[in-house]
DNA sequence: TGCAATTATGGTCACTACGACAAGAACTAT
DNA sequence: ATAGTTCTTGTCGTAGTGACCATAATTGCA
């Protein structure tokens, strides 16, 4: 071991930053929560919600601070779970950066816009050239996000506190970007212990049979899973 | 947005490490390479391999390196990917120091003792009170590692550059502590495209039949997954 | 030499989960 | 009333699984 890789007055000094992939679904897509830099570097391209660490905060609050100011979400109502760090030394022109990725998932917020911060479909960011290396950090997000709804619960924090199967179902179908059997997927998330608790109670919107609501379950694994149609 | 966090003179700074998660399998146990601590904070307890990040070096290129440093293993025979990143205010007595955990599965690499590193079997670590967080860092390692198991190929990882079918199930034994049933097991590994590919060769060691060996097939996802028994 | 033990590999069978689809239930709109 | 829509339940053929049995091919020992 090198000695003089312990000596606290002589590490290198790096910059360290979360950023979030802040997810909802506005069916029938999948978005993002994006802004637009008001300053340099990159000013005026759109990048992801984010920030420098402060000295004795730690990640995960640094993470949760940003996610309240930016989108105003309650983080007892939400999803919020380390990504991925990114720390390539060439990912910002000014400094060593190393950023601690989060991804969020939140239930739709029903405020479009705010400020400079917008929701975008996730496949029409391709147009938006993100800043830095954010178009990384997004697709990472958006693939664990798409691969965790087949084994969790985590569709859920999508929706409402109170939902029917048929929101739940276009969760699926707005994330993965395609349709799903009504009556298999109704099936398959009764099926499923701890998935959805039904609430006696009955919704109804448009036409078509009202149907009943039900919450967030307890379970966070989903045995069997929910497979993504190839 | 605060302008101020957007000052490069003015950031906090953080110093960055990678720790390392090597295991590796040695029938009937899944081992995780430790170090003894030759020097303070903790001198002389058991810790993860890990060590600074240079100033322009990548995170990976750090793990690399320190894999190369602690096992002799060629990085292109073994798997290497990221776990997790612990940033903890408290996490280190010494300064603010933000950690990149990365999990590296390697086949038994027949050195068990090298200067002040030893292997040890996951189940005995407990009794070795690892220094700062790296209990949780490799309890969190292996998590991943016996989950990764199950939906993707990577237990052939662990194995020689030429295995029989029991050798890999006594990789998927030893990881998940259970026995599996070897005609099931049989069956569904060659029902999995891409798992492992045939060499024509046989191999005999001990009484029983001889058994084909097969090297490492090119798919990276196990469709349907090998599911752990509860 | 021959037999027992051991391991590899192949096969059967009942059960579960699934996708495709049909059908009934309960509402809205005209 | 009737058509259209959506929710919900049911049916059926197929694929995957675990438990278990059978056979193959070797080692070790009497």
């Amino acid at each position: 071991m090198d000695t003089s890789s312990y000596d606290p007055s002589a590490f290198p000094a790096f910059a360290v930053t979360v950023d979030l992939v802040v997810l909802t679904v506005r069916p029938p897509a999948l978005e993002v929560l994006l802004l637009k830099r008001p300053e340099a570097p990159a000013k005026g391209t759109w990048a992801l919600p984010g920030g420098f660490v402060k000295p004795d905060q730690d990640l995960v609050e640094a993470a949760e601070f940003k996610l309240a100011d930016k989108t105003g979400v309650v983080v007892d109502r939400a999803h919020l779970e380390q990504l991925q760090t990114f720390g390539s030394p060439k990912r910002d022109p000014r400094m060593r950066i190393v950023s601690v990725a989060y991804l969020a998932m939140v239930a739709d917020p029903m405020a479009p816009e705010l400020g400079n911060a917008t929701w975008t479909p996730v496949d029409d960011v391709d147009r938006k050239a993100l800043a830095f290396d954010h178009a990384e950090i997004l697709a990472t997000g958006i693939e664990r996000a798409r691969s965790k709804l087949e084994y969790t619960t985590l569709g859920t924090s999508f929706c409402s506190p109170e939902f029917t199967i048929a929101e739940l179902r276009s969760v699926y179908e707005a994330a993965w970007g395609t349709t799903l059997d009504a009556a298999n997927f109704h099936r398959k998330v009764l099926a499923t212990d701890g998935f959805v608790e039904p609430t006696g109670r009955t919704e109804s919107s448009g036409p078509g049979r009202p149907a009943r609501t039900y919450t967030a379950g307890d379970a966070d694994a989903l045995h069997p899973a929910i497979v993504r149609p190839a």
